[in-house]
DNA sequence: GATGAATGAGGCTTCATTCAT
DNA sequence: GATGAATGAAGCCTCATTCAT
């Protein structure tokens, strides 16, 4: 992996570029409206190419899923992709870092609000299933291909969020035994992976738009966590 | 496979016959016992590639491991491995039916022993725990590449197996709550995928030799997915 | 072929459409004309490239022609043959086809001429010289290999070709020796082999542009097979 | 191709050996019998070997004949076909050099009786039947096999052989062209071509021991070919 | 913005050949 | 004489990527 050298100015900087693009154009008033017409166009082709990509990787795995696979399924071929994105792998990071942003976004709002343990963990909890729904693709591709991607410098971003979520998720489970809302002998380090992949698996078979809302699962998920499945005698 | 006609025929009868040549290997006599070493040391050559494979696939993941790999990590060159295999993919699929095989052998004992539906499943939890000690390196595989598998032909075996699983777990888990084992009011499909993945998924992490062995980490598992993270109140 | 989703298909289409292409290309207006070019000169690559395929493969055989050797004859990479065409078994297929209807093009137009038996078997030597003129590399490509390609499934069109041929051949003997044209004498079958092998081994020494047109080779050949060699007593 | 370095003693000297082998041992009187067993078992069993692989050739193309199917049909394995032989290409040269040898005691008796044209042509052709009728295999490899070897330093004797073969022929048809046996307005070249391959493409398709004797084969292509497959008028 | 054609690296696989046993 | 295991070169094919149009 040579470090790039051709500028691909296009592709990167429209990006980047487009966040501003709402700010900028001709110090209007009324910031939302009238002149983003053109990036914006631009960058919803960009976002709804992306969303077909995630398809792809989630579907098939990153590895299988070659560029001319995601450009047949948005109807061109894989050459033009290469206008819209740097590589490959750049798509990935998007999606990945995308889907990254938005969950911090959410679990930071439920870790400032001060709750107590258990109703952080089921805060989280919900978070979590409502990010699935949101991005499921993107859950999917994070965990088939997280594992292999840390070790690569591009992708360091996902130890970073991996080390919050652990904290997080740790001094949550720790508060509550601490508190003596849950159990005193559990093997800390062992709850955080059960919770962990008993949330996040669910996005290998979670259908958005199923009968279940992203809500009603993490309610009983939650039940199964916090109380068990079996009968209380 | 007709296509092929190579040594694997050879290789492949040996694998067969193995099981009878380890079981006679006791009876000291002399009965003919000069041509096992030859069958078994090719045996044993084949098992430990085999073993080698599985640790690079669960690694790196199938895709993203070249033959090459496997090799260099056998220390042979890519080509040697053709002596022994038809091809990567058969190495994939010998990995898997080896570890389906003796995971089925576990269950079915555990299915057949008539059990309660509480201790079936703990038995069933164990036994789980217990084959990802012995084959973790598959059981990631399985995990990882199973649903993109099933959909060719010669991995159909995979399906099967699934739905062997499926029908185990889900009519434990009836039996249970129509014995009031279990919750009554549990979505028993979601139960069975969190209890399914709850268990599986632990590959992804465990290492044999661990600080825990099976049974406890199966023990530890069972008490919460039993009785929950929370305190009773 | 229903694994490939690769341009192919554009390019398949675009071979069959280039009949259309040709024709239109005279009758001047413009109607829709401008899209043309580029499907044409698509086709007219992928015969370039089918030409030079042909003529390597007539020289050093299918088997010991690499697609390399192709590639380098064409003046590109092995690996940008692979956007025309499918595999390198596909272009020995294209190439038979291609050679194979044009043969019967000519070949059905001579027996539905409704000629006396010895005019069809001038009629068929002549046209077989001139397909030999016009389609050489095929020729000798399908003398040196079609016995090896009709086993595969993909090659029985060779076959059916083979047994159309025959008939035509057998009937037409035999409708000479039955009109006492041909000498009452002759095992049909034998002359048949004869009269077949004597044509198309021509190729094998065939230079088009060379000294004798396709045309009076037909006539020595008919001369030599018809009257024979020795001096009438 | 780099040229040998080991001495590869071992097969290639008893190749050569055997012939003397029958001179040497213990400086007997009558000559053929009693000594040679070892030495002529070996030779036995190399003739062997070399008509398998001569079949399989034929068969299957030289290129594509693996020396696993060679080994196969001999009932061992790939390597231990190298205690015979040097490679797969000595294989082949061998096989070409014996047919050769052969064709060429006959042709040369044939060539120093004296005969007329004619009869010289007829013998020439019948001699022909019969080295197809013995080396039916050895015939199809020369033929379709000749043309890319003759290149090779290895395979210049084919070229040799070629040349006193065209020579025989040529002589013979304008002897006879001169003599008034043969027609005056033959193209003597084309003539030769046309004669030669009408003999030896009938190895393509001869299976020895079927209906026609090889004498009887010979008859009837003299037949036409002296006095053509038309009537008479 | 997109296409069509090509590149170049690399992947899986085959195969003639070697050699210790 | 033969086997079993391995080598190394080469073959076919795939794929991310580039670029002129």
């Amino acid at each position: 992996m040579p470090t790039k050298k051709k500028p691909q100015v296009t592709a990167a900087k429209k990006a980047r570029a487009s966040a501003e693009t709402n700010a900028r154009a001709s110090a209007g008033k009324k910031p939302a409206a009238e002149k983003k017409p053109a990036a914006t166009a631009a960058q919803a082709r960009r976002r709804e190419l992306l969303g077909t990509a995630a398809e792809v990787f989630a579907e098939q795995g990153y590895n299988a899923t070659t560029v001319r696979k995601i450009a047949d399924h948005a109807g061109m071929l894989a050459g033009s992709l290469y206008y819209h994105f740097d590589s490959k792998e750049s798509m990935l990071e998007e999606i990945l870092r995308t889907f990254l942003d938005e969950l911090w976004d959410g679990y930071d709002t439920v870790l400032a609000a001060g709750h107590g343990p258990r109703e952080t963990l089921e805060a989280l909890v919900t978070e979590s299933f409502r990010e699935i729904d949101r991005h499921r693709a993107a859950v999917a591709i994070y965990q088939k291909e997280s594992r292999q991607l840390v070790a690569q410098e591009r992708f360091t971003f996902l130890a970073d969020s991996q080390r919050k979520f652990e904290k997080a998720w740790l001094s949550t489970l720790e508060r509550g035994v601490a508190a003596r809302v849950f159990r005193y002998d559990l093997d800390v380090r062992l709850t955080y992976r059960f919770v962990r992949d008993t949330v996040w698996v669910a996005a290998s078979w979670y259908r958005p738009g199923g009968l279940h809302s992203p809500e009603e699962i993490a309610r009983q998920y939650l039940s199964m966590v916090l109380d068990g499945i079996a009968v209380r005698t």
